[in-house]
DNA sequence: CTGAAAGCGCTAACAA
DNA sequence: TTGTTAGCGCTTTCAG
């Protein structure tokens, strides 16, 4: 390969400047339609395109934006992926993903990295571990939107459900099919704030309200988001409560839920009811299909997009809150 | 925010040159103990971070590299995306993954902006609708690797399975397992040089060396790599033929396919046999447990990955075109 | 081992 | 409407 093209190369070319080059290029300015058809022949001709970080250095904007997420193969992820870079587009962003794997300290230097860098013009984190307090303390100076996570202090923009509220949903869906034993798989003692532990409260509330008391045989943690998970923990509530329903925090566990009954006999939904969160596309497809929590997940996607896209273009405006409308999806497993 | 630190910011602030500065935080020569500490402490005092674009800009390079893939929803390609960058973070390079939704005009625009903008060091390319040949038409100077599709003229690096003899060895499991009627979904006769194509091949050849007769009313061809294929292609053969087995060409269509043959209320495998390919997680966790041909898919990333980083050292080496083995996993549904 | 200075390719004041 | 020119912030010859 040669040597790449520059600007004034195609300047050299079209007899003209390289300020009307870049105008073309750009579409900024009005360019007589002679000198516009000269330069964009040379283009064409010569097989120029624009260098990408001489532009963005000058301008100051790279019209890329950064997705954050733990693990782009959990589909929760994968699916929110699609929809942001979608919308992203028609705005003239580009998303580029990236996988912090969840893990505390990674996903830290993941977020400190992409905020102080000048490589994105703003960024959409989903936390897993990160406390927007924590956050506060490593987030350099690019401007970023929160997904899912509940911001206790309303310091950033966030976009999330109302965890309390679809959790009690479930129970109160459980409870009028006839439930009276349900287990509860995902709680997250370790992270005050997090999704899993309004969700379990949502829970505690659900059962409350309907009169059924807490029974702790029926309660497993969450180490993971993962199928496997879903699996082991269903094995052991099986063996020690006896649920009549499994509501899973998210749709990943409760396919290893599905997956844990099924390879114990016990038949969904008539001996044990299935509920999961997320509506991931696997959930439609599972056998039995699995009734969840539906966030709207493109307008999560949309809000999330819009409140950052406001944010780049004015800093300054006092941080924005959105609480996105979810419904109770039911299918065969409840 | 306060204007963005610079080099020659910390530079006066340590009392040493700028190129001192770039020394340090490159780690390039050695800087004596004394300066080394000024400026670090200087570096951290302020908390500067370099500028991402104007070190880009002059070296020449990014540290990025893309993955371009069709839909990061489909899950081969999300754990595809997680294991390259895992294994592309101790080479010193952050992974950018890149959806082109698989339409071909969007995959050729893509790869096009790809190759040809500076903002990525190489590029993994996991087509789908692009053959080579077309590829050659609107590539750039960017080096890039294939994965996947096979390339017919051996000018780009390429790692992919063998396709034909896989499939062959489905169709051997399954006839040794008593079937007969062996249905296969996922053909798709628009793209010659495709993956699909080299599987429908190796399904032909194993019907035939096993004494098979072909019959078109057990095929469906290929519109997309989606569940709900499986489930629209599933119900379709069921009417017309009288399939004992289903050879999905992506476990994705064979969860959909599961999904139809427990809506028709037909066992698995008692009736029908189900075979899948990718070996997805969703597949050891599916109702029955999918069989799949299981590729090594973190050879396939890591060999894609090291061609990658060779092309980049050296971009003049000849091409080279790597067979990931696989094996075929059987499970439940077969 | 460190300093001075040039320039990567582009955009945007400022002029004309 | 177009040309001239000065940097964006960094790395890297070239001297010292």
């Amino acid at each position: 390969m040669s040597k790449r093209l520059t600007l004034s190369d195609i300047a050299r070319r079209a007899e003209v400047s390289p300020r009307t080059v870049s105008n073309v290029v750009n579409g900024y300015v009005p360019v007589s339609d002679k000198l516009r058809e000269r330069v964009e022949k040379a283009v064409n001709d010569l097989g120029y395109s624009p260098n990408f970080m001489a532009r963005s250095l000058r301008s100051g904007r790279t019209g890329l934006i950064a997705l954050v997420v733990p693990e782009i193969d959990v589909p929760y992820f994968a699916e929110l992926a699609r929809m942001v870079t979608e919308l992203a587009e028609p705005l003239g962003y580009r998303i580029m993903i990236d996988q912090t794997s969840g893990v505390d300290a990674s996903e830290r230097s993941h977020i400190a990295r992409a905020t102080q860098s000048t490589l994105f013009d703003g960024i959409i984190f989903s936390p897993l571990q990160l406390s927007p307090t924590e956050l506060a303390e490593v987030a350099g100076t690019t401007p970023f939107v929160l997904l899912g996570e509940h911001s206790q202090e309303q310091s950033f923009d966030h976009v999330g459900l109302d965890n309390v509220a679809a959790a009690g949903d479930v129970v109160a869906h459980l409870y009028a099919t006839g439930r009276r034993r349900i287990a509860a798989i995902g709680q997250n003692v370790n992270r005050p704030a997090s999704t899993e532990v309004q969700r379990f409260d949502g829970y505690l509330r659900g059962l409350e309200r309907h009169g059924l008391a807490f029974d702790p045989t029926l309660v497993a943690p969450s180490t993971s988001r993962h199928r496997q998970l879903g699996y082991d923990a269903t094995l052991e509530i099986l063996d020690k409560g006896r649920p009549d329903a499994i509501f899973c925090f998210s749709d990943l566990v409760a396919i290893g839920a599905l997956r844990a009954l099924a390879s114990r006999g016990v038949r969904v939904p008539e001996e044990v009811a299935v509920v999961g969160w997320d509506d991931i596309q696997e959930a439609s497809f599972s056998n039995p299909t699995l009734s969840t929590i539906a966030p709207d997940k493109n307008l999560l996607a949309a809000t999330a997009l819009s409140f950052l896209v406001d944010r780049i273009a004015d800093p300054a405006i006092p941080p924005r809150e959105f609480v996105v409308p979810h419904r109770l999806e039911i299918r065969q497993s409840s």
